[in-house]
RNA sequence: GCUCCGGUAGUAUAGUCCGGUCAAGUAUUCCGGCCUUUCGAGCCGAAGACCCGGGUCCAAAUCCCGGCCGGAGCACCA
């Protein structure tokens, strides 16, 4: 839209508490391609150790920086009096000292850590001299991507902050949560002489009932509540590709919601209508009926060829076709039809089987109907308004579960025209709803979109 | 507690900086109608909101003050 440079950046510095798992990367990258997103350039910070190095000593040798060997409790006491700690005084010359000692192991986790000056009077207590670099253990936690390579590690504040400037981002767009960071990396910026990015930050996006938080999720799945990260109860990228919710309206809603700094709280319903918006016009449309229900039509006059198209406002797609071939005495046929539409059969009312004939019921017994011929034209029940009903002659049927949004599985069949369908399409099951195809196999396995 | 943000219909958003054209626009949802061989889509219509209280002003959703509510940060996480 602003013809800007997309810069995939992976910020895995944290090889202790936020252990990076090598299969983000990729699934990270999976998302992004079916996002749409094409990335102009990739960094992975793990394998710039060294640039961070270098301005970390710049900053320490132009006294904008030193090595503090207090321990936490203590230089939170200080910094809470607004007083420097003993370490912050010290020369540039003896803080090189320390920083050379630091990288060459002669600190363990957690006996120095590099800090950045700041104004010790500043209001947010968070703000004051905020910490660069520390120690870790890669011999005991090493770095999935560098191993043990390196011991001294940079925070997000000096690693993204030097990133943000040496990859020229014009503009931070992240979460609230980051408001602070700006602040405290507003000095670094400073000291280097560089100029701070347009910043804004964003609220947290919720969609109602689903869990976006990633340590539910792992949890979750590691319980077994969840299938995996595209369960469909989830809100993930995966969960929604699953269900058949389409890039093109992910990014139309986010772009919509824009970035405002209170939290907001999508709801399905929003994200379905721009889904559907784009669906209703490509997908192609197809019978299914849920349950095992069937109906019996008695006096069928002759042979019916139904001719019924793939998209109701788009004949070149093509259609597909079904006869109806009558047989015995009573010249019968037999169809399978959704379990609803049989329970809301009246004996004696006239039902159209969509696109093929009209038939008046005649007798219903739990999972099955009787019903009769009554006519062909569409015109005959068009100002009664009867009924159209999906159906599918048996024979012709194709066995199907849909998943849906609950993770619960509703069975019936899908007519027979499914079997070509690939696993992606994304289809609508007339007065069913959206649903994309997982497989095509055996059986008809989709996911449930919505209406 | 301290330091910051923010509060417009059920949901989301426009307008707020630079007061009047906003008796508040849009999308979705809901309801009614039209249309349609899907209870889908489309079309038409209707309903629905400026957190509260003061102040400034000829005039406030917009500016100021106070309150209430919500959120974020206060890590050797990102």
């Amino acid at each position: 839209m602003y013809n800007g440079k997309f810069i995939l950046r992976f910020e895995d510095t944290d090889p202790k508490i936020k252990r990076p798992s090598l299969i983000f990367y990729d699934s990270i990258r999976q998302d992004l391609k079916w996002l749409g997103c094409k990335v102009d350039e990739e960094y992975i910070q793990s394998d710039r150790l060294p640039i961070y190095y270098e301005y970390t000593e710049r900053l320490i040798r132009d006294g904008n920086a030193y090595v503090c060997e207090c321990p936490p409790e203590e230089f939170r006491k200080k910094t809470l009096a607004k007083e420097p700690c003993p370490c912050r005084i010290l020369s540039a010359a003896e803080n090189l000292e320390r920083w050379k000692r630091m990288l060459s192991g002669g600190y363990s986790e957690g006996q120095a850590v590099v800090r950045v000056k700041t104004d010790l009077e500043h209001p947010n207590p968070a703000v004051r001299d905020w910490p660069a670099l520390r120690v870790i253990d890669t011999k005991k936690y090493p770095h999935p991507r560098v191993g043990s390579k390196y011991i001294v590690w940079p925070l997000y504040n000096l690693a993204a902050g030097l990133d943000d400037h040496l990859m020229g981002m014009t503009h931070i767009i992240r979460g609230k949560e980051h408001y602070t960071n700006m602040v405290r990396q507003k000095y670094m910026y400073e000291y280097l002489g560089w100029k701070y990015p347009e910043a804004i930050h964003y609220g947290r996006l919720k969609i109602t009932g689903a869990f976006l938080s990633k340590s539910k999720i792992v949890q979750g799945i590691k319980e077994g509540i969840y299938a995996g990260y595209d369960d469909p109860r989830l809100g993930t990228f995966a969960a929604l590709r699953k269900r058949g919710i389409t890039p093109e309206a992910i990014k139309k809603m986010i772009i919509d919601v824009g970035t405002k700094s209170n939290d907001v709280t999508l709801s399905w319903e929003n994200l379905f209508s721009y889904n559907r918006k784009i669906l209703d016009a490509t997908s192609n449309r197809y019978f299914f009926v849920a349950g095992h229900a069937k109906i019996t039509v008695k006096n069928i006059p002759k042979i019916f060829n139904a001719k019924l198209p793939l998209h109701p406002e788009k004949p070149e797609k093509g259609f597909r076709q079904y006869s109806i071939t009558p047989i015995g005495d009573e010249n019968a046929s037999f169809f399978y039809v959704a379990e609803k539409d049989i329970t809301n059969m009246e004996t004696g009312k006239i039902i159209r089987l969509m696109e093929l004939f009209n038939v008046k019921i005649e007798e219903k017994a739990g999972n099955w109907a009787g019903a009769t011929f009554a006519s062909e034209s569409y015109e005959d029940v068009r100002k009664s308004k009867a009924q159209l009903i999906q159906w599918i002659p048996v024979g012709e049927e194709y066995p199907c579960s849909i998943i849906m949004p609950d993770a619960s599985v509703t069975e019936g069949y899908a007519e027979s025209a499914c079997k070509k369908l690939k696993p992606d399409a994304i289809i609508q099951f007339e007065r069913f709803g959206f649903v994309r195809i997982n497989e095509a196999d055996e059986k008809l396995v989709a996911y449930y979109a919505h209406k």
